[in-house]
DNA sequence: CCTTGACCTGAAACGCGTTTCACAAATTAT
DNA sequence: ATAATTTGTGAAACGCGTTTCAGGTCAAGG
């Protein structure tokens, strides 16, 4: 295929017009424009984009890292993510990790090489000390409830909405309170597994550490609880959940049991996505697409000054509907 | 930062030694393999992917087409491309177009230019001819039923499985059928379209234009399309739903009006994702991730055989459940 | 002792667009 | 009319890793 340097040889000038062609610079006369937009077409050239990566030293891409991309919380995230980067006309690379820590880390690698511009890590599981070696090497952006003011961050209050719920459920008189998790290595699993202890112990209630149900992610996952319900001797009233997807799970499977909510138990979720509104579960709303955008903006202020680091923070919103 | 030549200099070596080491090539003396690794090490280098891109005039990476991210269908098709590219140690470009043609065709360009070394277009708005003026580029996938055969295609047959869920409802007595299809401009909902009115006249069956509801792509349209029953005089007993999203919505909202499926209508829709299961409908199931990970199984064949083009065609179920 | 092939190494060319610098020509300002 | 800009243009350097080619060494085979 054509070069810039055929062009130029073809269109009677030399590269750097060719070059202010491309790039729309001023200062070409329209002669040699003419002359060049002509040659570009007949030889049906297209530049080649690499180049232009190596000679600019950016590639206007950035990665973004996540679990799983086939769950309503994380492709609402990346919706999100990838509006806003349309309108930047920045492209995304994706990088699907299962919560594999090398490939976390391949992102990373990845910004160093100079593959992308920027990361914005919609979760992760590698540690933080280990992201701390890549700062600096380009903008990074966290989606989580950070602790730290290394990495600018975006993400609800988790502690908050979580003590929301759980006051929400109290005071309709639930004091017999289940949870469910998503993955409890999490370091957001960590804070509310605390936050529910500590509610506990206000509230005078006994913490059961068997109350506490982990991989709670998907639909599929609400049936796993409703087993475990049922073999409880002790049961609980109310279940606070860690997302809108097993709550609807669990209600569906109540139903296959027998079972009715809230009258058998109360659920209150997180996310407020559109299963919740049909199925008329109370939910905390999380504003997940807004988040997405917000990370793509902190990464674009981040690239502007790379001493940016802010912590923002988005509402959440409870929804009172018919399952508690 | 560092370059390969720096490297060479400080090792004592030439540049070629050090890109042998770099890639693993044989014939290197472990004196020399070492000096490189260590100065390698002391500088912290990291190659520009970049340079490599650019050199190598291939980027491994795909660009994903698809109008939008945050929808069942689309984030399942993508995680199954994701999965395998994932294998074939591919990076994958997103290009989310909400069927912008001009954004489809954005993706055709970034090819063109190198920034990538295949598409897949997982839907599409753009003209077939239009795509055409790129073939040969590179390898291109089109996720769907296609007649054509110049790009490879990966799909479900989409007449044969609409006829199929008809067929049920007609089987299960009804003949007064409404249907919800998607995009009413797509090449799938003008088949569908046809194969409905075909199979109307085949029962005998008076054919009404009304009764086709476009624009079903989400839960929250399951609302529109009880809104519009509602409204009309004469009621089909029966709806044959686009996908499980809408029929779910559909289901939730007839409940807010006092209506009762399969009592008051039947409904049947497409995908057999997670939501479809805990609702009881019944559902033609659409392997949605494997149509993805065989459409990147497709460009695979295709980037080692530009000739390839097969047109892949993945096997449907019914799935009987409660709503019919 | 000679041939052959495996092993090792470096110089140079290649892929290709951008940008800086120097300089000339044409305007505008003074 | 002269100085100061603005406009227009090209040569050359830059970003950087890969690959080809030619040449050399050394051990095994005949």
């Amino acid at each position: 295929m054509a070069n810039i340097r055929e062009i130029a040889r073809l269109a009677g000038v030399s590269v750097s017009t060719v070059s202010r062609v491309l790039n729309n610079h001023p200062y070409v006369s329209t002669a040699k424009k003419d002359a060049v937009l002509k040659t570009i077409e007949k030889l049906d050239y297209s530049r080649n984009i690499n180049a232009v990566h190596l000679s600019q030293g950016k590639t206007n891409m950035v990665g973004v890292v996540l679990p799983t991309i086939n769950h309503p919380y994380f492709s609402a995230l990346l919706e999100g993510i990838a509006e806003e980067a349309m309108k930047h006309n920045v492209q995304l690379v994706l990088f699907q990790t299962d919560y594999n820590q090398d490939k976390e880390l391949e992102a990373l690698e990845q910004l160093r090489g100079h593959l992308i511009d920027g990361v914005i890590f919609c979760s992760r599981a590698v540690q933080f000390d280990l992201l701390l070696n890549y700062k600096g090497i380009g903008p990074t952006v966290l989606c989580e409830d950070a602790d730290q003011q290394e990495f600018p961050s975006v993400s609800i209050k988790h502690v908050e909405a979580f003590n929301l719920g759980l006051d929400y459920l109290v005071s309709k008189g639930h004091e017999k309170i289940a949870i469910c998790l998503g993955r409890l290595e999490g370091t957001n699993s960590q804070k509310r597994k605390a936050a529910y202890e500590k509610k506990m112990k206000v509230i005078g209630e006994k913490f059961r550490r068997e109350w506490i149900i982990g991989q709670c992610l998907m639909i599929e996952d609400g049936k796993k609880v409703i087993d475990e319900y049922l073999e409880w001797d002790e049961k609980p009233t109310a279940f606070l959940v860690g997302n809108d997807q097993v709550a609807a799970g669990m209600i569906a499977e109540a139903k296959n049991n027998e079972l009715t909510v809230p009258e058998d138990f109360a659920v209150i979720s997180f996310d407020n996505h559109p299963i919740s509104k049909i199925l008329g579960i109370t939910t905390i709303e999380i504003p997940t697409k807004q988040l997405g955008s917000s990370a793509f903006m902190a990464y674009i202020d981040q690239s502007k000054d790379i001493e940016y680091s802010d912590k923002i923070v988005l509402p959440v919103k409870l929804w009172e509907r018919k399952s508690v």
